[in-house]
DNA sequence: CTGAAAGCGCTTACAG
DNA sequence: CTGAAAGCGCTTACAG
């Protein structure tokens, strides 16, 4: 049987005041913490240190209104077996802002419905309540946020989500600006004939196509060749490689490092290489684990910032939270990309007929 | 304007029914649960829907409840940027098992006090309380670990742990069987002098050691030579380990893959190998990520049951909650280990002097 | 400077 | 079957 933990009551029968005189005492941020004297604050010290009292934080929650708990929702395991967690990088982030602003980290296993798949509204209920605000990771189901937004609870969401119901929180990587950066760099070296696939047509996606269609924009020259298309890892062949290449295309833009690896390998099987033959830049740095040390160290790539993303994802919450209390626009931050350093991408010399 | 979180009242108000009776439906284990008729607990479950409410957690814990809430409070970070993270196995079996009970995971990331060590009575105050039990890792502080056992809060330490006030509850792998199987194993091949090389003297040392000194209690041989020491990394010179090989030494049984590695290495500088001059085995699989792949598959290993040991202690504190309000006994678990595939044992013939 | 009191949102006897 | 009420241990106006 648990024994009763000592309360501020009993701290102040010992040391003779009353209960708020102690939880005035516990709180010197309060504005009455002044006023106690310093003969009543040493009483009351001896008295806590005598019952080895500890403050019950439920109890504190209750009367303060706080958790200090931030809620994390991913769509998988955030503890995947493998270690080579999609999301490890943005956890990252998350727990060191969440230790810079005194918060705990609530993962939310109990979403999992099975398969890894989460879910705010298992069994109808939004139990992301628990915590003071929520960060979301992942997740498809574009109705939940929808009806997350219309409780106007505090959430933010890692990557770009838009919702028909109105505009949410969230951090991006700016796909937008690095796409076109690297196209418009790719351009300059002579490039003339470009191609941008993708795997799945999704939020991201979509920001990467307006990159690369700003970068096009203001091209003129005659004789210009655009492929875009959705490609999946299977149909990334020799033969599909050697319709590109001969269609006189030699800027690639892929979205994924997987799907670079794919192209150069395949281009290797028909004798064209990079960047002699052709230029090829990834835009993201997903699944590096899946590739060899080789592609890693050439491979031209976007760099997603996730740690810097995570970290604003908290402070943006923590915001969210201290005003909670005021109306509230919502948050949308785009955060910067850089590119890794590589040797996949390289001028263009037009070759002459002859 | 964010609006106040909906309350059982709110709920009991719109369904019709008093406040009691939400709760009631809320907490089916309890008694006054099965005489709620379905129509009522229809309506309340409408009411919940329609208002999104969810429990308050702070509240639930102050008026005795529970929150379905497992903390996990590590001595380090969660989620290490390298990915090699210590803690990560035991963290997949806890998320695994946090799932398969129906827990949100909470991770006490407040108690950083900087560099990554945590405490648990940060300001003096034990904010484990917010969760139903908490998991404890890796935290070496044996005076906070007394005093929380002295509030009975529900708790289970990762590895063994013992502390003079009393015994804890833990789930530990089982050292002391798995030391003294393969010293049994090596002396059934032949060895009889023997090492064992620790580096810290902690409690999973203790247990190494009883399983290390219990397989040599049976031998009487004659010219036995047991050499047991402490040995950072960097005393682990060709040196030494000429002086350990040359006193005869042929079966060496090491606390941490690394310092295997590095005998290893300083044996094949003065030309001995193993397992041809000597035997060598790692008594745990610690930090893997730092060894070259051929040690790895060479190298015989203690395999720690890391994800099972995480998934028992969800389990452990499971019960201890679904108990909390009757006498508690530790619960005091060890898990059998075994051994990794390796060709660093080998049978010792004795050389015959000419 | 200090205390009495309301209230945070629940659970759980207790009474009908 | 359901409700009124006490109480969990705090914080925070409010009153002296």
């Amino acid at each position: 049987m648990r024994k009763k933990q000592p309360t501020q009551a009993d701290v102040a029968k010992l040391a003779g005041v009353s209960q708020s005189t102690v939880s005035i005492i516990l709180n010197p941020q309060g504005k009455d913490h002044l006023l106690i004297s310093d003969e009543t604050r040493e009483r009351v010290q001896a008295a806590i240190q005598e019952l080895s009292y500890v403050i019950n934080p439920a109890a504190r929650t209750l009367a303060g209104g706080q958790n200090r708990l931030i809620g994390v929702c991913i769509n998988g395991s955030a503890f995947p077996l493998d270690q080579h967690g999609f999301y490890h990088p943005y956890l990252v982030g998350i727990e060191e802002a969440c230790i810079g602003h005194d918060y705990d980290m609530l993962l939310f296993t109990r979403s999992d419905g099975g398969e890894g798949a989460r879910s705010i509204y298992r069994n109808g209920l939004n139990h992301l309540r628990i915590a003071d605000g929520s960060i979301l990771l992942g997740l498809e189901n574009k109705e939940e946020l929808a009806r997350l937004m219309k409780e106007e609870y505090p959430f933010v969401f890692i990557g770009k989500r838009e919702v028909p119901e109105g505009a949410i929180s969230y951090v991006a990587a700016d796909y937008y600006t690095g796409t076109k950066a690297v196209l418009m760099k790719m351009l300059g070296m002579g490039h003339r004939q470009t191609a941008f696939f993708y795997r799945l047509y999704n939020d991201a996606t979509k920001d990467r196509e307006r990159g690369y269609l700003a970068a096009l924009a203001n091209r003129t020259d005659p004789g210009l060749l655009h492929v875009k298309r959705q490609l999946t890892d299977k149909e990334i062949t020799p033969a599909y490689c050697r319709e590109v290449l001969d269609a006189g295309v030699t800027a690639i833009l892929v979205e994924e490092p997987v799907m670079a690896h794919a192209f150069i390998e395949a281009a290797r099987l028909i004798g064209r290489t990079s960047p002699a033959d052709f230029s090829i830049v990834a835009l993201s740095d997903n699944d590096l684990a899946y590739l060899p040390p080789a592609i890693l160290h050439e491979l031209v790539m976007l760099k997603i910032p996730k740690l810097a993303m995570g970290a604003a994802a908290v402070q943006i919450l923590d915001q969210m939270i201290a005003q909670r209390h005021k109306p509230q626009e919502p948050v949308q931050i785009t955060i910067p990309v850089t590119f890794s350093e590589g040797s996949t991408i390289g001028p263009h010399f037009v070759r002459r007929e002859i």
